[in-house]
DNA sequence: TGAACACTCTATTAAATCGATAGGAATAAA
DNA sequence: TTTATTCCTATCGATTTAATAGAGTGTTCA
């Protein structure tokens, strides 16, 4: 299941993007706009800066805005950075990558057999899809 | 990430399709061989037999044991009754939709385009593996 | 200069979920 | 009748998640 976290992150970034300009835009009105608790979403704005994916400018006329260009966006960096690793099992992760304690030999293992299929597929849709591709026209 | 309860269901599964005769496993026998609390096999056991995945037999020489041929078990159908639902979020799920209270637009939505390819994507996979092809030999 | 504005940071809470365990009931075999 | 095994339900502790609180920091502008 997709944490809210990365569900508001991932609306908030399009929402950022479907601006005409690239000036700051306040966190109310983003919640406002996508219906979020404002709260919540300044924690998970304050990642996204943190990680290079927005800047931001205090006091009047304040707000996010985004720095790259929505097409230089990779949905697997977003990803990893608000719901983390993609893969369903440590043992198949490239990223977060931690052997099974129970499990004796990778290559025997029907999880793993499965679950670094899955990896692989979701990997291609992420690896296809930048920010501006979300974006309906 | 993959529950426990799954990874330890599909390794149980795994473990009797690879068995050379269809008769009764104590569960004490399969959970040391895969490594998984007795106790908390139990359980799982049970959910797969009540969907009808495994027959049971009790008292001495009781056991479980496959009911259909592992060729015949589509991981779809076992992931859905150990883990849910497959789409990462309710409104892309074929099985289990559930309207975004949050989202006015679902064709608009950006998470809704991104989670309907992975649906798509995750789903092919499952439908492609049975019980079979994850035993190797 | 100071007041309003808007992001920053850390801590906390409430609820839900997960993994595991407990302990007896039911059933079958020897 | 004893022993072996599954069946069932309840509960527990730890972790995670979503959300909230509230004081702090820097900006703008009159």
């Amino acid at each position: 299941m997709l944490s809210k976290k990365t569900k508001y992150g991932l609306k908030a970034l399009t929402y950022l993007a479907s601006q005409s300009k690239r000036e700051p835009v306040q966190i109310s009105q983003i919640a406002r706009h996508e219906n979020i608790s404002q709260k919540f979403l300044e924690t998970i704005l304050l990642t996204l800066r943190k990680t290079g994916f927005l800047g931001s400018k205090k006091g009047k006329g304040g707000g996010y805005y985004l720095i790259k260009e929505p097409s230089e966006i990779l949905m697997t960096t977003v990803i990893r950075v608000l719901e983390g690793p993609i893969a369903m099992v440590p043992c198949v992760s490239l990223n977060f990558y931690e052997k099974c304690d129970d499990c004796p030999d990778e290559n025997k293992c029907a999880v793993h057999k499965l679950m670094l299929q899955v990896r692989d597929s979701v990997l291609e849709v992420y690896r296809n899809n930048t920010l501006a591709d979300l974006i309906s026209e």
